[in-house]
DNA sequence: CAATGTACTTGACATTGTGTAAAGTATGCG
DNA sequence: CGCATACTTTACACAATGTCAAGTACATTG
C-alpha cells in the first residue's frame, strides 16, 4: 500500500473522489487493479502453454521459468495486496485465490510425477506440492531478485535445479 | 506495524510521549524491541550450539531445526520490523543485520560441506548460500506454517530434507 | 535546605492519508 | 424537455504519528 490515492487519481485524470465511486476504497481499487493487469498480461494463457509441453519435467522447468518471467511484471501490485490482504478482507480473498491457482498448478505438476512414478520417493504428494509451491512463490523470488540482487537468469537456473533436486527420483534427475 | 503506539504506552504503564522520550519513533521502538528479544531469547547461544556439531550435516539440520523453534517466538515483532524496513532506514539496517548474520551462518555451513567434498557438485557455493537462506527464511515458515497450516514437526521434517537434497552431494545423501 | 537534573506527565497541535457527505455541473438519451 | 449517469468541488470526520511547551515528582548534590 505504498502509494496515495490522491496520485492515482491525478495521474489518472480524475478525482479522489471518482476512485471511491468506482472501487468503493484503496484496497477495492487494487484488488480491480490485480484482476485487470493478470488478464491484460494474459497470465491464463502464459500458465496453460506451460501446461502444454509432454514431459512433465518440462512443465516442471516451465513453471519456474513462468515465475521467473511473470514475477517482476506483477511485483510491485503483488507486494501491495499481500500487505492489503492483512487489513482487508477483500484484498485477502484476491490473494488466497491467486495463491490457490499457483497452488492448483504445483498439484498438477506433482501429481503427475507421482503417476508416472517419477516424484522423488522420499516425499508425499501434499509435502512436495507445498514445498515446490513456496520454492516458487513470489517471496521466495523477491528475496533472491529484489534482495540479494540475482539477475533473471541466475533465479531460474537455480530454481530449476533446486525443484528438480527435491521433487524428481534420482534416477530421473538427468534429463 | 500492525499496533497503535497509544496502545503499547497504555500496556506498558506509561504515556505516549515517554515513548518518543526513549526511542523517538515507532520503528525506533521496534528496532529496539527486536535487539532486546533476540538477546532475552538467546538467540547467540542457540546458533552457537548448532554449530557444535561435529558432523556439518548435522549442523545443517540443526540449522534447520533452528528455525523451527525460534521463528514462532520472534514472528510478529520479525514481521513488523519488514514491513517497516520498506520505508524506515533504521529499521532496514537492523533488518539487514539480521539477514547478514544469518546469511553468515549459512556460509558457514555450506563453506564446510564445500571443503569436505559433500557439497552437491552442480551448485556453487554462492548459489547453495543464498538457496539455503532463502529456504530457512521467515518468509518460507510463514508460507508453511501460517498460510499453508503446518505443524512445527512437519515444517522441520521437510525442510531438513529439501535442504539436504539440494546441498547435500547425492552419495552423502544417507545419514 | 535550596538548587538542579532526570524522568516523566498533560494537553495541545500540526500533518498525512483514508473515507464520507452533499451539492453542483456536463453530457447524452429517450 | 426532463432525467440519469458520471463526474467535480468542497468540506469534513477520523485515526494515527510525531512535535512542542509547560508542569510535576523525586532524587542527588553542594
Amino acid at each position: 500500500m505504498n502509494f496515495r490515492l490522491e496520485d492515482v487519481a491525478r495521474a489518472a485524470g480524475v478525482s479522489r473522489q471518482a476512485v471511491y465511486l468506482h472501487f468503493g476504497s484503496k484496497s477495492g481499487l487494487l484488488v480491480a487493479l490485480v484482476t485487470f493487469v493478470d488478464e491484460s498480461e494474459g497470465l491464463h494463457e502464459l500458465a496453460a502453454r506451460v501446461f502444454e509441453h509432454e514431459s512433465v519435467v518440462d512443465q516442471l522447468d516451465g513453471f519456474v521459468d513462468l515465475q521467473a518471467e511473470y514475477t517482476p511484471r506483477i511485483y510491485a501490485i503483488a507486494r501491495a495486496l499481500d500487505q492489503a490482504r492483512r487489513v482487508d478482507e477483500a484484498a485477502a480473498a484476491a490473494w488466497n485465490n491467486r495463491m490457490e491457482d499457483r497452488k492448483t498448478a504445483c498439484r498438477g505438476i506433482v501429481g503427475r510425477l507421482k503417476d508416472q512414478g517419477v516424484l522423488h520417493p522420499e516425499w508425499s504428494v501434499e509435502d512436495a506440492v507445498e514445498l515446490l509451491f513456496v520454492l516458487t512463490s513470489i517471496r521466495t523470488w523477491e528475496d533472491l531478485i529484489v534482495d540479494a540482487g540475482w539477475s533473471k537468469d541466475r533465479y531460474a537456473a537455480a530454481l530449476r535445479r533446486a525443484a528438480r533436486q527435491i521433487v524428481l527420483a534420482p534416477a530421473q534427475r538427468r534429463n
